[in-house]
DNA sequence: CTGAAAGCGCTAACAG
DNA sequence: CTGTTAGCGCTTTCAG
């Protein structure tokens, strides 16, 4: 009355051969004569047999399954990211287990530990910073981990990113030849790497390069959403900036309904460049300009890098820099 | 030299104890004394024990994980489900497998037994519509499966919806309301369900009930894409619709900008009422009104229909409806 | 090219 | 309350 599942052993009873032999036609072993391979396909297809991949697992160490830690699926930035990693993971026959994590540091240690008690092969994190804890829990583990669109300042594990640095010195400079004396930087928590480390520093180039002083106070650290958007546009109204460069996308979009709900025309007074080139920057009016990293490939090429990982294949570098564009639209002159 | 698990003999070992009370220890079974299960859960924590879930599987035939197909996780629509789905997930101590399927039946069927392979012990489907194929491979399986957000004309599985037919009535009726005489219906397919037997059917009922006759032309079929959504607003001008009910968020932002890029003011010369209440909404000038679906209730009510038939608990109803509104913002009058 | 047999690590009766 | 004993369904030597 259960499902009654049908077994390698009756497949093999069938076709009067071993269970030894259906194993090797299943996983396609060439040592098989080509009839009775034959004849254990047939059987197959008649019992409509399904090997079963848990049974698979335990005798083979293997599951063809990596898990993937993600903060939140509903956020663009990750959700392509994700989109990335899931396209090639089925292009070499891996499943994803998904699971959010929130940024919260302790959830995270829970959901990798229950992740490698699942036996996942590998493991892909994303998320802004990493927690000592997590960052203990990954030296402590034998599992190949990679790290898409976010950056280990110790290179313990894979990550694939672009040069953040590069990037918002890229943009602010693009800002500054613009003619803007006063460009803001708005983005997320100075703690995290990505942040305070390589966004700052790039806008600190940009800024000397061009023989600007760094002022401290154009410099915003918020939460990525639309409503501190709106807010941080009332802020540097105030102190008198007349362009920025925008950490993330909702939040930029936030900035730009600020300004505009403020009657401040975008880009004559004020100029803005984004930067994750989410589809919210075509859907805004007027479009933003932003940096373009290229999220479905940064998701892509870490779960190959993770494939070689798992396969125990040499690699040439476990951090790997993707290149990046400014993508013009109308929030730039 | 490999991954050198500690297993479950390890513990029992070291604890002097059988395997058997390990289990129960580790299992929560009541029947261990207090003492025996103290020295236990010691050894466990000091060799650092983390039971294997794929061995777990194979004995007890419970993976705790649940299959879950989604069109692409990039769509916002589906990710906010989906969040539902892994929230409550995680709550009930379930992982889940997702697995992108584009909407390509092939993919979906192919998706669907390699998820039936790893021995899911439930399974959510997410898509506009059930091919055939996919269809038979439902019925043919005892594994429980929930669509969520999607309808399912046969109700061989369950479901958690909205009502579509009463939400398209009531947005219709809304804008006939406002004075509109001709308001246009811009939807996905009408071979899919929710389209062609739902939302036309909402359309036609309050047109019907507004005296209104019903007129082919005000209907669109399109896909759900920002482009496809300015193209439409075109058409539209043409024929001299002044409303329409959109299907989705992303389509209908392309009528607004459509209609904004035109010169046409929105809602004087224009109103809008979209379909998914998703963050674009709030993000688009002027804001878009929306019937609001509950997406991540959706998503969570599947989740936990799904534990209910998964443990064999008796359902009360295997589809389920969950109300909506519509939140109005400024793309109405 | 094929079969026999020993597990993989854990759960689940069944005794006691 | 605890231990013994079969498996779960498949992979993988090791022979032949």
């Amino acid at each position: 009355m259960e499902k009654q599942t049908i077994t390698i052993y009756d497949v093999a009873r069938e076709a009067s051969v071993s269970m030894a032999t259906v194993s090797r036609v299943v996983n396609g072993n060439p040592n098989v004569k080509p009839a009775t391979r034959k004849k254990v396909l047939e059987v197959i297809d008649r019992l409509d047999y399904r090997p079963n991949a848990v049974a698979r697992g335990l005798a083979s160490k293997k599951t063809t399954t990596v898990g993937v830690i993600i903060p939140d699926v509903t956020n663009m930035f990750f959700s392509s990211l994700a989109r990335g990693i899931d396209d090639v993971a089925t292009m070499y026959k891996y499943n994803i287990i998904l699971a959010n994590s929130d940024e919260n540091s302790q959830k995270e240690v829970q959901v990798l530990n229950t992740l490698l008690a699942k036996q996942v092969d590998g493991l892909i994190y994303m998320g802004h910073e990493i927690s000592d804890e997590v960052r203990a829990e990954f030296s402590r583990s034998k599992t190949p981990i990679v790290l898409a669109g976010s950056v280990d300042p110790d290179e313990q594990v894979g990550s694939v990113n672009i040069d953040y640095v590069e990037a918002v010195k890229a943009a602010t400079t693009k800002l500054i030849e613009d003619g803007n004396k006063q460009v803001a930087l708005i983005t997320g928590p100075m703690r995290q790497p990505i942040n305070g480390q390589y966004r700052l520093k790039g806008y600190k180039q940009a800024l000397d390069a061009a023989g600007i002083a760094y002022d401290e106070s154009l410099v915003f650290e918020t939460e990525y959403s639309y409503n501190a958007g709106m807010a941080a546009f009332k802020q540097m109204q105030k102190i008198g900036a007349t362009a920025a460069v925008v950490g993330d996308d909702e939040l930029a979009v936030g900035v730009l309904d600020g300004a505009v709900d403020a009657g401040v025309s975008i880009p004559d007074d004020f100029e803005l460049i984004t930067s994750n080139n989410t589809k919210l920057t075509e859907m805004a009016r007027p479009q933003l300009t932003s940096i373009d990293q290229p999220l479905y490939d940064i998701g892509a090429v870490a779960m190959r890098l993770l494939t070689k990982m798992m396969n125990k294949e040499d690699i040439d570098a476990k951090t790997v820099m993707l290149g990046f564009d400014i993508t013009e639209r109308n929030s730039t002159k």
